[in-house]
DNA sequence: CTTGGAATGTCAACAAGCCTGACTTATTTT
DNA sequence: AAAATAAGTCAGGCTTGTTGACATTCCAAG
């Protein structure tokens, strides 16, 4: 197709904006996890474990296998993580009552402690960056990223905001 | 701030929307790499060699600082990246003419080959989504992505599309 | 002109985090 | 009883990042 063809209106999927668009994303990346990395520095924990947190503050007696499933890494890294998450008391797994197979995963008092202040110090991150550009912006910034994802990681980000605004 | 005062326009700033937004990103970003992991797969090189690829064929010529600055690591985490790429002949360290404790980098033709692969896949999954999402959504996705920056990294960031579109 | 500080880049050793593969235990399903 | 599922473990390896020590080069103050 000629660029008589395609107008003004396709320009924004020139190659050019498409690298400008990629090294956005790897620069507001930077600055997105840069906030909790700093409560994590005063921890023994790292990002593997906020993510943990994270996931289990969001779906409390979610069950391991679904832990596995949205963070996309193997049972045996998830488990280390889990292991020292609940040797410190931060996370408690409780056998499934159906299912006695299963493990369900809830936040402890202190666990619950912690995932707030990571989460904290990220959403005053996304506040701000929100707040400044629109909501205008922030609808064609969730638009973006949800077609960005895999359909199967879509179909996971869709499912925990079942019965949430 | 009650709510009859904010009134609707500030909802996208709840706490829950913020949440929102962070799982987004997560998982977007889990997208947005899996097209040049795939090709990585089939080299023997990582994340990190592409980023360093992406930001040399961006700027040829650039000095190491440069890209340590860009890349956000240690200099010494960058150098054993940079070394195995030269060695492997994909890129081309030149002592500075003007100051000699300067190294400029270039892209061999074996390089810049690597790189376009890396960001052809890049780059259709990016298209994909842009087209999918629409232009106003595109314009507004940035502009989120670069009120998430630090102000440091929106500065290189600009930088990096001096004389480009 | 020289000397000391600053900048640039390199090397060595080590830690974190994630991966694969093989296996065990307990439980449920067929 | 056999097969499948859920969770957990052990061993070993790779990538990426870290800190600390060091060589080279440049520049500016004495």
């Amino acid at each position: 197709m000629s660029d008589t063809q395609v107008g003004d209106s396709l320009l924004f999927l020139t190659d050019e904006q498409l690298r400008q668009g990629i090294e956005a994303v790897f620069f507001a990346y930077q600055g997105f996890t840069a906030a909790p990395d700093l409560v994590l520095e005063g921890t023994q924990y790292g990002r593997a474990h906020h993510r943990a947190l994270h996931f289990i503050a969001r779906a409390e007696g979610m069950k391991v296998t679904r832990l596995l499933t949205i963070l996309g890494v193997t049972k045996q890294s998830l488990n280390r993580v889990l292991r020292t998450l609940i040797e410190d008391g931060l996370v408690e797994s409780r056998v499934g009552r159906a299912d006695k197979r299963e493990r369900h995963l809830f936040l402890t008092p202190e666990g619950a402690a912690l995932e707030s202040r990571l989460s904290g110090a990220q959403r005053k991150r996304m506040r701000a960056a929100y707040r400044q550009a629109g909501p205008e912006a922030v609808a064609g910034f969730r638009q973006v990223l949800e077609a960005l994802m895999d359909p199967e990681q879509h179909r996971t980000y869709m499912s925990l905001r079942e019965g949430k605004s």
